[in-house]
DNA sequence: GCAAAATCATATGTCAGACAATTAAATGTC
DNA sequence: GACATTTAATTGTCTGACATATGATTTTGC
């Protein structure tokens, strides 16, 4: 674990990166202590603050936790997964608006991964897992719901149908392909006709996924998948019409 | 944009969760500038090393970059895909390690998320996307590969099948699931039998894919997924009879 | 007049030393 | 022995300073 001071600069960034190192080749344990600050700054040979900054580099993406007081100090972090989901939606999120990731793109990414998980899910949903989307469903057929409500109802329904699938892993991947696209969802109005045709959809899909009926499960979402598709294609290009101006609908 | 300076501690999270929030909500465009450390800490009231710890927070997440001199400073970063990849590739890893993820389960996600781009790649594929897979099918062929180098090679073949889906959404998904698995992946020996199986259906896979037969990779992955299951099986319980230890073939 | 070189201004990167706040452990007290 | 107090260790924050990089400006040389 060590620097180059000769380097041109940022000091910090590179103790960073060997601490990382040190964690990611489990040099550094799970709940280990690593050595106070001021310690840190006299094995690297720097300041103290230099070393908080790669400290608090390492503390932003959930590596190390810190803790004030006497027998505090900075940690390794056992990483959960409500941690890495949360990292993987803020990325997968910046990366879709900053590109400027079309609408087809995206959703074809995600009914993609969805229908990936299908399979698993109709072997091992739960009754709670059921319930959970029948519920969603429901709240989706309120005719007052705003269409922020419906979207974040409809990522709830798209959550479960993830969940079913009982893989941690699988869920993870997920979280951040399916939350990522709700500001894009977002931007949709969803009229009442089109309500009823998703809530129809996702109660046949409940309904296969309870008859562990995979091959149905998959050509619903396939159907959804080319529903929400044309929906946004129509709704854009009226908005273009409207006014001509650029939307986030590019190759 | 604003702090609460009565809170507890930790000042520097507080103002980076706030500039976080400005760009993620698009307050703050791709390539503006931010305020100067010196600004900014007069306009959140703290001193210079707090804004700077903030800074430091988001640029660790690719949020921003930084620039010295005259005209420098933080400046919202447009997210590329490569780091988005970096990200994800850091946050499984960890993720798989740390909680002891069991090979069935990394295994079963990891093909099953293929699988979702195989209808997508046989109908897409570009004859480099089998330029490169043939050539990595080869090189796994040559006798005196060493294990860690058979499976990077496992892992860019996959990687071109992911990438021959052409949905850049996807391959940045899936990038974490291949590349996280390596480390489980090495620590699998594998004998002459088993990469001959390995490389005949790769060979198989590629073919497949030329062929536009959708059906026929799919089944060819499922098969690959089988295999590769029951082989690291076999391989934990061997090491595990030899020296009654713990592996991380756990539930 | 114009280009190259020197200077300047501004910004981040780093340092040193200090104090505040927090917390666990040691100590003292009843 | 149980509870209150002190103490020490450690992170969190501040002040002020200097180093360094870099674009803009001015000066110099021809």
């Amino acid at each position: 674990m060590k620097i180059d001071p000769d380097s041109p600069a940022d000091l910090s960034a590179q103790i960073a990166n060997a601490i990382r190192e040190a964690i990611v080749d489990g040099e550094l344990r799970v709940d280990e202590r690593l050595p106070s600050e001021a310690e840190l700054s006299e094995q690297f040979g720097v300041s103290r603050p230099t070393v908080r900054e790669a400290l608090k580099r390492l503390g932003a993406q959930s590596l190390i936790r810190t803790q004030r007081g006497a027998s505090g100090g900075a940690f390794v972090n056992k990483l959960t997964y409500s941690e890495a989901y949360g990292q993987q939606i803020t990325t997968s999120t910046l990366l879709l608006s900053m590109n400027a990731v079309s609408f087809p793109t995206a959703c074809e990414a995600r009914y993609a991964l969805e229908r990936a998980c299908a399979l698993l899910s109709a072997e091992r949903r739960t009754p709670d897992h059921l319930a959970i989307m029948r519920a969603e469903a429901h709240k989706q057929s309120q005719p007052g719901l705003s269409d922020e409500a419906f979207c974040a109802s409809d990522v709830a329904f798209h959550r479960a149908l993830v969940d079913a699938a009982g893989n941690p892993v699988l869920s993870y991947q997920l979280a951040g392909a399916v939350e990522a696209m709700q500001p894009l969802m977002n931007m949709i109005t969803f009229t009442a006709r089109s309500r009823e045709k998703i809530v129809a959809l996702h109660s046949g899909i409940a309904d296969a996924l309870e008859a562990q009926d995979a091959d149905t499960v998959d050509g619903l979402l396939e159907d959804l998948a080319t529903y929400t598709n044309d929906l946004a294609l129509s709704v854009f290009e009226e908005r273009s019409k409207a006014h001509k101006s650029n939307s986030q609908f590019g190759a």
